[in-house]
DNA sequence: TTTCAATATTCCTTTACAAGAATATTCTTT
DNA sequence: AAAGAATATTCTTGTAAAGGAATATTGAAA
C-alpha cells in the first residue's frame, strides 16, 4: 500500500526535519553538511536524517565515510495527490453549510 | 504571519484527526455526527476537533447546542504551495547527485 | 597499525500528547 | 424548574519521541 500519509506527515511536522527537506530542495548534503547549516549536533541530525530515511522521504547514498541524503519525489507526490482530493470541496458553487442547515432542520 | 506550516501537519498527522478531515471534505458535520461514523467517543472526538479548530483547519458554527464543524480553506491552500516549491526539484533535467558528486570530488 | 574524520547508535531524562473515565456546561424540551 | 441532549473540559496515566552526552562504527590517511 505504500507509504502511508500520516507517517509522511509526522516524519515533516517536526521544524527540524522541514528544515531539513526545505535545506535538501536545492540539492543533495552530506549530513556534517545539514549539520552545520542548520545549527544543528551531528547526532541529533543522524537521529531526523533517520526518521526522514524510514518515512521515505529521503534517500542515502554512502561515499567513503560520508553519506549523501536527497530527496525522494514519491512521498512528496502522494501529498500533492491527497490535496488534490480536497479541492472539490473549495470549488463547489454552492455553500453546503446552507444545504446542511436546511437538512438538519428537515430532521427536527 | 499566518500559520505555520508545522502546526498544520502536526494536527493532520494523528490518524484520527486525519480521518475526520477526511469525512468533512463531503461536507460539515456535528460532533456526533463525526463521533459516530469514525466509531469514536465523543470527548475524544471534541477534543481532537479542538486541535483542528485551534490549528485553523477547521471552523465551528454554533447552532442551538449542536457544534458545527467544516473545513478551512487557508491551511491546504499553504499546503499546496509549500509542496509546490518542490516541484522544480523533480523536474530539473540534470541530476543534481552527479553535480554533487562532481563537486565533492573537486574540493578533496 | 595507529590516528583522524564522518556518521551512527545508545542511554538517560524530560516533555508532549492521546486515550479513558468522570464531570461540567449549555441549550432544549416538557 | 427539572430532565435530557449535545458538546466541552478535567484529571489521570501510559507511551512515544526529542535533546544532550557519551560512545561505537566505518573508512581514510599518515
Amino acid at each position: 500500500m505504500g507509504i502511508k500519509i500520516t507517517t509522511t506527515l509526522n516524519a515533516l511536522a517536526e521544524p527540524n526535519r522541514l528544515h531539513i527537506v526545505e535545506l535538501l530542495r536545492a540539492g543533495p548534503l552530506t549530513v556534517g553538511e545539514i549539520a552545520e547549516r542548520l545549527g544543528l549536533l551531528q547526532p541529533q541530525t543522524s537521529k531526523h536524517l533517520r526518521v526522514l530515511n524510514e518515512s521515505g522521504l529521503v534517500e542515502v547514498q554512502a561515499i567513503a565515510n560520508r553519506r549523501i541524503y536527497k530527496l525522494r519525489q514519491q512521498p512528496f507526490q502522494d501529498l500533492d495527490d491527497w490535496l488534490e482530493s480536497f479541492h472539490h470541496v473549495w470549488h463547489e458553487r454552492f455553500d453546503r453549510l446552507d444545504d446542511y442547515l436546511s437538512e438538519l432542520q428537515r430532521k427536527d
